[in-house]
DNA sequence: TCTTATATGTCTTATATAGGAATTTTGATG
DNA sequence: CATCAAAATTCCTATATAAGACATATAAGA
């Protein structure tokens, strides 16, 4: 099927719209090979260095995977891709590693708050899941997490009793979501009795709060998730590579 | 001049690599205008498209701008680029402004530590400059910084008794040290004495330390940075767009 | 002098061609 | 069936050409 230009922008930018608009749709699926250059070049009449861009584009922005000889691949989160962007806390000497245990301290379900709806864009008298969990780092506790995301886009959701660790995995196999990006906003802030329990400090000693907001490929805000961290022998990173 | 390809790796990279040498070398000082594609193409003995694409790359990774009809220019430091790519602290609605004042506390020498020594690269007996001040935001202090940097690579800095608010332009143009990438990491301490007097804020108030390595283009560490920053009404922003 | 064309220089977009590199598929052979 | 060689597939590198867009310098005219 051609495609004709819809008018807008360059060529190789409405070409990579229109690629965007497949992935969000779910035409093509995480982990799926995309039809060769030469293929949809056919299909969007346009010439294969076009499609090229736009492909090299996406690549760019982590939206495909590439590689000579085999193909072009939608992204999909695997441990690597959650631990190399999704995860930011590491030891001293530079270690970082995704937490392999974990505590479920509960998953339950309840009617959106006016935060909630507005960070999660949400309709009034929505619902929304929250999980609450504590994520050990090098066999302590260290991480207090609570998770809320909307019941209407995790159906059932609700009445798992066992999530696993890496929830972003789990999101796109079970639910479709694929979580593409993501903002934290990071404060010091004093451990409250329940943090003080959960991660064996005293009550006032300071933790680091980063609230998250995650979003899927078109931009849409699909998971809040605020997690209160031990820094006593961890770090955050940031990298300013620009 | 032709430059024979020197044999490693695809010609665009190795084009890019020779543009990243002259300006860590100082051939092309910041804000000056490269040659135009095709001369470029014509000295260093390879087409337009190769070098267009070296050119594409740099300006992926900030070192060059590139403005259609005018030219490709050497990146250098404007306070747009200091707020945008190097502060990170928002006010909540965010809002993100450089602050505009700061209180010098003091420029001193000394001779380098074995902490300073590992992080700026130094040998022994190095001396290096540090740098205290208390930048506001909102009209309040807001962060106490601590700077260090070696005494070599800044001659004459230690007397500079009123240094500009914005360091990396001052860095840039005084001494010729562009930073163009930094490391940070992130934890919460407790305030001590010293920043809650600086800050107005209680002892032992949760306070968000940030430590920075910034380096240049060829990756010389050249300053380091320990933040200190009163989070009550403002965070730090991370975006994770990978 | 000021304004308005014109020309020039530079980057941008789009296409085409040709060969190379990495991988997978196919087919022949034992 | 197992193994190896050949072919096919896909992305990667490099070059060339041509036209368009944007900005600035130059020249002509009022």
């Amino acid at each position: 099927m051609i495609q004709p230009a819809t008018g807008q922008g360059p060529l190789y930018r409405q070409t990579r719209d229109l690629m965007i608009r497949r992935i969000a749709d779910g035409d093509w699926e995480p982990g799926q090979r995309l039809p060769s250059e030469w293929d949809l070049a056919d299909e969007f009449g346009v010439s294969q260095g076009t499609v090229r861009k736009a492909l090299n584009d996406l690549a760019d922005e982590n939206m495909v995977l590439r590689h000579q000889g085999r193909g072009t691949f939608v992204a999909s989160h695997t441990s690597q891709r959650e631990l190399f962007h999704f995860f930011h806390l590491e030891a001293p000497g530079g270690v970082r590693q995704l937490p392999v245990t974990s505590r479920l301290v509960g998953v339950s379900s309840r009617r959106a708050s006016r935060d909630d709806m507005e960070r999660l864009g949400l309709s009034t008298n929505a619902h929304v899941v929250d999980i609450q969990r504590v994520r050990d780092l090098g066999g302590k506790p260290v991480i207090s997490e609570h998770i809320t995301l909307a019941a209407k886009r995790f159906p059932s959701l609700a009445q798992e009793d066992d999530p696993p660790n890496e929830l972003y995995q789990f999101y796109e196999q079970r639910f479709g979501m694929t979580v593409h990006r993501a903002v934290e906003q990071l404060r010091a802030i004093a451990a409250g009795a329940w943090e003080a329990e959960q991660l064996g400090v005293k009550r006032g000693a300071p933790l680091l709060e980063i609230n998250r907001i995650a979003e899927t490929v078109d931009g849409t805000p699909i998971e809040w998730r605020r997690s209160r961290c031990n820094t006593q022998n961890h770090q955050y990173l940031s990298e300013i590579l620009k």
